[in-house]
DNA sequence: TTACACTATGTACCTAGGTACATGGTCAAG
DNA sequence: CTTGACCATGTACCTAGGTACATAGTGTAA
């Protein structure tokens, strides 16, 4: 039994509107309509805008998320192509990982200075930022 | 010896009025002026600058980098402060890491049953998302 | 001393990613 | 058969994070 966008949205803690801008922007396949035009979706809608949301909290803009979606869509003949693509993906997630681990590294120094209260009393951030950001970019 | 903002500009790889924004912001401290009013920065302006853009790159927003900049300005006496906001990013950053992982594995698990060419031509993508969405938010 | 590159301020504009509002159709309950 | 909660479209507006433009002062080299 199909959802309303109302249910959907409910379901996925998301604005109604919002999925309609995702319909706009072409990250939602346009839905089936009854009669009287409502849309129409089926339980993998709601999947599909948690992905979203959780793909953009991990910084990933809809455009990117529109390719990871889209990853899906052309399987079978096109295999070998998504299977490039999402190894290209995970090449820039595992990228995001090693700056992070830097930028975690970086803060810990950081607190680490801090905790031993250093008698120079001059905290050490920025030298630690000069560093963290010369380190490969 | 002190730099223009068109120095510095072109030293961070920025725009220069995005450094004016950034002051206007409260990102940079406003700059000693020249006596016809030229900001004059010093050479960590540049470090700074680099800061912002690689932290903006693994997701902070201005405010977030903006407090992270913070940390240094009160040192000393508010050590502890300092320390406890330091360890609070560190957890931001490391659930950061892990939400990337698994990000990292459901991409991984895509490309492999892709590899696989499963039989029933069912690319796994949509179920690989809901286990992905659904671990622990 | 004039030309040209640079700086200043202020205001306007742009993209991304939504969110809200106005207006009107739909449908189920009473 | 009306009322209230839904849905539709279209357009306007909002925040974040810049970027551009207009206008005017500065500084240096020929």
């Amino acid at each position: 039994m199909p959802l309303t966008i109302g249910q959907v949205a409910t379901a996925a803690d998301v604005n109604i509107q919002t999925i309609r801008y995702y319909e706009r922007r072409g990250l939602f396949p346009t839905p089936r309509r009854t009669p009287a035009g409502y849309r129409q979706y089926a339980d993998d809608a709601v999947a599909r805008l948690r992905f979203i949301k959780h793909a953009q909290e991990l910084g990933f803009s809809l455009k990117e998320i529109q390719e990871l979606l889209g990853l899906r869509v052309r399987h079978g003949a096109a295999c070998d192509a998504v299977e490039r693509k999402t190894r290209e993906k995970i090449e820039l997630v595992q990228e995001r990982i090693r700056d992070l681990h830097r930028m975690k590294r970086t803060l810990e120094r950081l607190a680490a200075a801090c905790a031993a209260r250093q008698p120079t009393d001059d905290c050490p951030i920025l030298e630690a930022l000069e560093d963290h950001g010369d380190v490969d970019h």
